[in-house]
DNA sequence: CTGAAAGCGCTTACAG
DNA sequence: CTGAAAGCGCTTACAG
């Protein structure tokens, strides 16, 4: 293998010559700069990695702790952790990609090794236990979702209340006055997915404030039961013109429900779902949504770890907690409720 | 931080002492073990990773070389990760996940620098530019996926021509003697996804054989123009009484075409796919498949790349070629063709 | 069964 | 502007 003294040898200079020339931390003769570069050149040198980390106590590696439970859709993980990598690289990173089990375990082996210099955790749970590993490590860590207690980390996440206001207050401004909102599965918020209720809460209070009807409900995860538990709702609730939807599944169903049923959207019923645009073309649907942004929570959560591993003083300032506020991406499938188009009749 | 020296002191031994006590490579008493084990615990000592693949040459860490294409389906790559990762864990390997656009350029980083010990790639091109960097890199290399040259790396695949053949001889059988199939976008093939014409032009052979008519036709990656496409290709061939689907967005979308039409499967219209049984319950989808065992292949690639990295033996032994035999999961959605239906009446 | 020492390949004060 | 040397934290022959 080649190292910094065969570098070193074939440019006539010395090992911390040769070092100082690539990393540039001191003035180098720019005659002495060159024939190091061309050493490098024409040995194919690269440092040793694990040999810098000993030297400077730095990996640029990223940890991604990330895990593929069945209830969560996976296109959707797919695009947070894609706006990591591609981050994390644009910035001189590497991903090393944590989907063990144990999480807790693999927080420990990972920062205490030294592996990384920094974590990024995704699946987020509102009482997380892999939050107090987190915050023991040396490693700072950065969070997609939103937990509890944010203590001690940075967290990045849609403003899930916001979503559920604003899906409400849309169809309310259009006219309707009775809507459904159809929830993730009800073990989502058991394992501590907070933003189900999140969403939901803040949709039901919007609803009150303007003194609608809002029937609330959980639907599966999986396509044969969510499309029957949809046609009971709309069964159940005859007078509802909107349908609200915080359920990949659910929304995944909708359109041969729909059809089934001889609706058309927006004419015989409203609907507007919370997903990302990523998902609305893997599953083309024609539905209005708000934004999920999954791509763009990753890249912050990884901007701001790396400006906490790199910089000192960034280091010490106060963890942030960041929401984002939700944006609708208007696919027409919202419009006045079918009473009110008789009336204009 | 604690070192393995802190952990000699405690235990009141030298370094090597510890070191060996906890590798097991000589022989320790058990009185000084386990008063180094004791320290290891009181003290919460993790060794350096950086340090270790210094002193041996090993960072327990695979590459997983992966890139998400617009084209390729997310959720089925996803499965080839997690078999990848999963396995890599069992035999305790990390995974850095390597996503870059440009590949060529990540693989010579990530293997110069010896971040890993070697390397599984997904997306394998017939002839993929990725190859000759792997063969030159000192870490051994497994492929899931058949590329036109398979010298120097371990290759795991499904052999998509007996799939091909497959799919057409269960319909033969059925009675039926008119096909279509209908394969993956036309540029997954330019690309190089030597997959899409493996199975087809078996499948074109096997119809030869059996003289009946097979119509073939690439279909889009995007649903509402692949729904389409469907319903032309049904338009243009009324007697085929059998659909062969190799092609993710085709056969997502098939289920609303086929109600669309009024059709029922197999009653007017005998279905047989190409995917995952994972990707047939993300989508719920109703019809009989060949599996593609994207997870057991990802397992297979690690296993064997770990066997090469950890025995001498096994590094020195010929390079394989593994194509896994399909087999086909039944569905229900094939039958006799409508015709024999009615002559049996 | 145990210890002192060399070495893995870097980086970075220290010295000139 | 450049070099000799120490040190990062391990492992593993070498010696007893």
């Amino acid at each position: 293998m080649v190292t910094i003294g065969d570098v070193a040898k074939a440019a006539g200079v010395s090992r911390s010559t040769a070092s100082y020339a690539l990393s540039g931390k001191r003035a180098i003769s720019d005659e002495v700069r060159l024939r190091v570069e061309d050493a490098v050149k024409n040995l194919g040198y690269t440092p040793n990695a694990g040999a810098r980390a000993l030297a400077t106590s730095q990996t640029m590696v990223l940890a991604l702790l990330a895990q593929f439970l069945p209830d969560e859709f996976a296109p959707a993980m797919l695009q947070y952790i894609m706006g990591v990598s591609d981050t994390a690289r644009e910035l001189g990173y590497d991903i090393l990609l944590v989907t063990d089990e144990e999480q807790t375990k693999a927080i420990e082996r990972i920062t205490r090794s030294r592996m990384v210099d920094g974590v990024v955790m995704l699946n987020v749970a509102e009482t997380d236990e892999r939050l107090p590993l987190l915050r023991a490590a040396r490693q700072p860590a950065a969070l997609v979702g939103l937990p509890h207690d944010c203590t001690g980390v940075d967290v990045f996440d849609l403003d899930f209340e916001e979503a559920g206001r604003m899906m409400v207050e849309h169809l309310h401004r259009l006219g309707h006055r009775e809507l459904i909102l159809i929830s993730q599965p009800e073990h989502v918020l058991e394992r501590g997915g907070a933003y189900v209720w999140r969403l939901q809460d803040a949709a039901v209070e919007q609803a009150r404030v303007r003194g609608i009807v809002l029937h609330t409900a959980f639907g599966s995860a999986q396509q044969p039961e969510i499309g029957q538990e949809i046609n009971d709702l709309l069964d159940a609730h005859p007078a509802a013109t909107g349908l609200l939807i915080n359920n990949e599944a659910a929304v995944a169903a909708l359109p041969s429900v729909l059809h089934e049923r001889g609706l058309t959207s927006p004419e015989d019923l409203s609907v507007i779902g919370r997903y990302s645009a990523e998902f609305a073309r893997t599953f083309s649907l024609p539905f209005s949504f708000v934004e999920g942004a999954p791509d763009r929570l990753g890249r912050m959560a990884v901007r701001q770890l790396v400006k906490r591993i790199e910089s000192t003083s960034a280091a010490k300032e106060p963890h942030v907690v960041r929401l984002l506020s939700p944006e609708i991406a208007d696919r027409g499938s919202t419009g006045a409720p079918p009473a009110d188009r008789h009336r204009r009749r």
